[in-house]
DNA sequence: ATCAATTGCGTTATGCTATAACGTGTGCGA
DNA sequence: TCGCACACGTTATAGCATAACGCAATTGAT
C-alpha cells in the first residue's frame, strides 16, 4: 500500500507520535492535541485507524498504545510479521522483523489451514539500559 | 509452579472458562456467575490473576479475553513461548508452542540485551472451518 | 451541471475493560 | 494472642473504544 497524503488530523496525530520517545495511548495523544482543537477521542481513533491502515503506525495490543513504524521508508505491511520488545521501565520499544520466525509461524498456520490476517508479537521486559 | 488448591471463586471462574467453547471476556464471565453470587468485576479479575499466575489460564491481549490452557497436565510457564491462532469468525482459539520460534526470538532478545518477562504471540484470521 | 457516493470531520453519548481504596473475616505461625 | 497473609465483598473511579447522528467537501459518472 502506498501512503496517500495525510489529512490535517492524521498529520497532527502522526507528528505527535513521531516526536514521542515511545508509545502513546489514544487519550494521551488527545491531550497533546487539545491545543490544536482536538476535543474528542474519536478524532484520535479515526486518524489512528488510517495511519494503521497505511502501515506507518503500529498498535501495541498489550499496552493499548500506538507507536510510529521504525522503518519509515519501507512498507511495514510487506515485510511480514513485526515483533516488538517493550521495556516496562522506560517504555521504549524496539521493533524488529525476522523471516525465520515468520516462516515458522506461517508454516504452522498453513498446516492448520488457518488463514492469518493480523499478527501480534510483543515481548515485555526490560531493555539493556533498564535491566541493570 | 505447582497449582495450589483453587478457592471457591477461582474454581467458579475456571469452570466457566473450561465449559466455554472459546475465550471469554472478564465481564462475560461475570455475567455467567451472577447466579453464583458474583456482583463485581474485581471478583472475576482477582480470580483470573491467580489462574494466570498458576498458568492454567491465558490472557489474549488482542481481544481482551481469557481462555483455559490447552495443556492441562503440563505447566504452561515451563514450555516457553505460547502462541495463539484466533478465529475472528467463530472465536475458537488454537494454542501452540514452537521451540524454534522460541529460540529465534530469545536469541534476538539476547543480542539486544533485553530481559524478556512476558510474551504475547497472537495471530488473528480465519480457521479451517470458517475460511471456506 | 448535477446528483450520488465517498470521505473526513465534529459532537454527544454510551459501552466495555480494568483497577483503586476501603473494610471484613479467616487461618496460621511466632 | 498477636500479627501477618490472603481471600473476599463493595463502592467508586479510571482508562480504552465505539455507536450514531449530522454536516461539509470531493469526486466522478451520467
Amino acid at each position: 500500500m502506498t501512503t496517500p497524503m495525510l489529512t490535517k488530523n492524521q498529520s497532527l496525530v502522526f507528528d505527535v507520535l513521531t516526536k514521542a520517545e515511545g508509545p502513546l495511548s489514544a487519550y494521551t495523544i488527545l491531550d497533546k492535541l487539545r491545543d490544536h482543537g482536538f476535543r474528542a477521542p474519536l478524532q484520535v481513533y479515526r486518524a489512528l485507524d488510517k495511519l494503521l491502515e497505511y502501515g506507518v503506525v503500529h498498535r501495541l495490543e498489550s499496552i493499548n498504545s500506538f507507536v510510529v513504524c521504525a522503518h519509515p521508508n519501507e512498507d511495514c505491511h510487506s515485510h511480514g510479521l513485526v515483533a516488538f520488545a517493550i521495556c516496562e521501565s522506560c517504555g521504549q520499544v524496539i521493533e524488529f522483523h525476522d523471516h525465520e520466525v515468520d516462516h515458522r509461524l506461517m508454516d504452522w498456520l498453513k498446516s492448520q489451514k488457518f488463514k492469518a490476517e493480523k499478527s501480534t508479537i510483543e515481548i515485555r521486559g526490560h531493555c539493556a539500559g533498564c535491566a541493570a
